[in-house]
DNA sequence: GACAATTTAGAACATGGATTCTAAAACTGT
DNA sequence: ACAGTTTTAGAATCCATGTTCTAAATTGTC
């Protein structure tokens, strides 16, 4: 075996790095040193490769965020979780790059069928921290403040690191996220 | 003329509402109602017609927030510009999504030449009032101060508000966003 | 070593969508 | 009304890229 689907993976990360949007299939095939037959014997389509590889991005990226979120006393593991963003997206730049190739919420629909139930249920887990993460920093995890603290956590330094996503992230973005997580989730006091 | 260039700029931003993603220009011709000729006769190319749909969209945008930006005293003018944003985005949908199409530091090198100069600066007079902003906010102007700003009035925001364009923009962004403001401004401190 | 199954190779094909082209229609000024 | 210019029309072309196909090579098995 010669090109596994993983080293394909790989090579797909590294170009997705390089340029802005999705790759031609050819260009993943020369990253990796095949030619585009060999990419189609692995993945049926474009579309199974490239949410393959944004999968596998998100997965690599939810177990730090997850551990974050594990954190005593609850405050710093909002900050934590927040901060674990800019820092995985520093440490794994192609990752980090990759998972803005989708969003969940569109793919839930447009994935290949064979993929369909991956994309549904890959935020079930971190879903699950969140809310009992909610719990305890408020006691309670009415709607609104489990909302809240997704905005903490990720919408909000997701939203400070993308423009970044590509190049160096400065250092004080960590900064900057953690003040928002903790002014964010203060609303909920 | 039956199809002026900003009728087809409207259509377009009305498309662009409806899908993912730039649109195919026979999709912008049925919306207006035109043959994609026409379409071709007032714009040189697909790109020429996108970058002027989000230049324009852009310097909609940027009149209240530069507004915004002139309150005083500065620290409510931070919170306001911030503010404007979401705001911004709620009223005017299309143009929101219209300004997703591009970044401004991808298109100074890739928008098509006739229009790389409008590109290049249209973002001077916004800059210049956050320079004056950052002096009014804290005396001094320095790179890192400035930076601070603009991460507090426009990243932050914008990051905030991005994953809901396309749909309804919940109020309580704006509180978040007010609260993000300050605390990235309170680091310069 | 022979046979079967797997994997690689890359040329051929198909398609969506941008762009061009040419003719017709609609204006404009005289 | 006429000549000239602008604008509309939409079919034809072109191109990038995804996908398929068939043959060759390799690997595994008895």
């Amino acid at each position: 075996m010669k090109f596994s689907a993983d080293d394909i993976l790989d090579a797909a990360a590294r170009v997705v790095l390089t340029r802005s949007g999705s790759p031609p299939v050819a260009e993943i095939a020369r990253e990796v040193g095949a030619p585009v037959g060999s990419v189609y014997y692995r993945f049926a389509s474009r579309d199974e490769l490239l949410v393959s590889l944004w999968l596998r991005s998100v997965r690599d990226f939810q177990q730090g965020f997850m551990a974050a979120c594990r954190l005593e006393p609850a405050a710093d593991a909002v900050v934590a979780a927040a901060r674990h963003i800019p820092v995985y997206c520093r440490e794994h730049p192609a990752e980090a790059r990759a998972m803005t190739l989708y969003r969940q919420a569109e793919l839930v629909r447009a994935a290949p069928e064979s993929l369909r139930d991956e994309v549904a249920t890959v935020n079930d887990q971190v879903n699950a921290l969140s809310l009992e993460l909610t719990r305890r920093r408020y006691g309670v995890a009415d709607e609104w403040r489990t909302t809240l603290l997704t905005t903490a956590t990720r919408q909000c330094p997701y939203g400070l690191v993308r423009p970044h996503l590509g190049g160096p992230i400065p250092d004080w973005i960590d900064d900057a996220t953690a003040a928002c997580a903790r002014a964010i989730a203060a609303l909920g006091d």
